[in-house]
DNA sequence: CTTGCTCCTCTAGTAGCTGGAGGAGCTAAG
DNA sequence: CTTAGCTCCTCCAGCTACTAGAGGAGCAAG
């Protein structure tokens, strides 16, 4: 039962998450400060290791550390609705959505911006031409 | 000739750039000092309000910084080749693209998860299941 | 005992702003 | 003349999510 645990390298390596990082999230109170061994030194568990590599998982889709939270909180609490994850989750999706729909019709004013770039002088250039002219003004606050 | 010029309030509300952030980039030397009122007040004229015009497009369309005092300093050479400014641009919009393929990866994952949630118990949910999975522990650094 | 690695804390920096404190000028009405 | 209310001024802290570095200590092997 006397399980050593790991070292906070050990548990990076096995949850993917640098370091550093283990102790900045320490330090936002996204995980709970491990037990210490006699040298100082932080000491991690298979549970804390599966958190951070939840953490891990849920940044690389691109939740917000506040939506971990939430996130977090619920797997404490595995009798309670599922409901809440869905929200964040289905939320989240919509920032998504909505941000490749603007990226996608800003890479088409980029193209057409590159397309009709004639290679020659500055004054003449299109991509210049078109990031000072005013007649897309529309001080639309979008993004 | 003796224009009077814009506050950096009606500088902010033609160009569509903030108050704050007119200040901020003079800060960070993407726009040069203004002359002052004697009560020590901005003052801005056309040219002024173009370029801050010219940063609010360039922004609005993802480009950093960097890249935009690349884009002003060329304007100030119109005779130059718009090779720099085809090559910024460029550049971008490979940075566009490829965040729109990661986004769209990203979406479809979520939606997956999100369709898949029975929409009962955290302990079935799909979505927190999906995040604890070490199934696709790849650590793959992609982002 | 020294070398070299990991670990510790603390601080500051990144991008691109945003907001607030605390004060001064400017205009118009009372 | 004074007061109110607006804009403006400077300076500094905070936001997100980390990352990097300084300066020091534990720890294992040779």
């Amino acid at each position: 039962m006397a399980e050593r645990g790991f070292s906070i390298g050990e548990a990076s390596e096995r949850s993917g998450v640098k370091v550093t990082t283990i102790r900045f999230y320490e330090n936002i109170g996204l995980i709970s400060p491990p037990v210490r061994t006699s040298g100082n030194r932080r000491q991690y568990g298979e549970e804390e290791v599966d958190r951070l590599t939840f953490i891990r998982h849920a940044r690389e889709l691109g939740f917000e550390i506040d939506d971990i939270r939430g996130l977090l909180a619920m797997t404490e609490r595995p009798n309670a609705s599922c409901q809440e994850a869905d929200r964040i989750a289905r939320h989240h999706l919509k920032g998504v959505n909505h941000r490749i729909s603007q990226l996608t019709l800003l890479g088409k004013e980029l193209q057409r911006m590159i397309d009709e770039c004639g290679h020659g002088r500055v004054c003449d250039c299109r991509v210049i031409q078109t990031l000072a002219d005013h007649s897309h003004c529309q001080h639309h606050q979008s993004d």
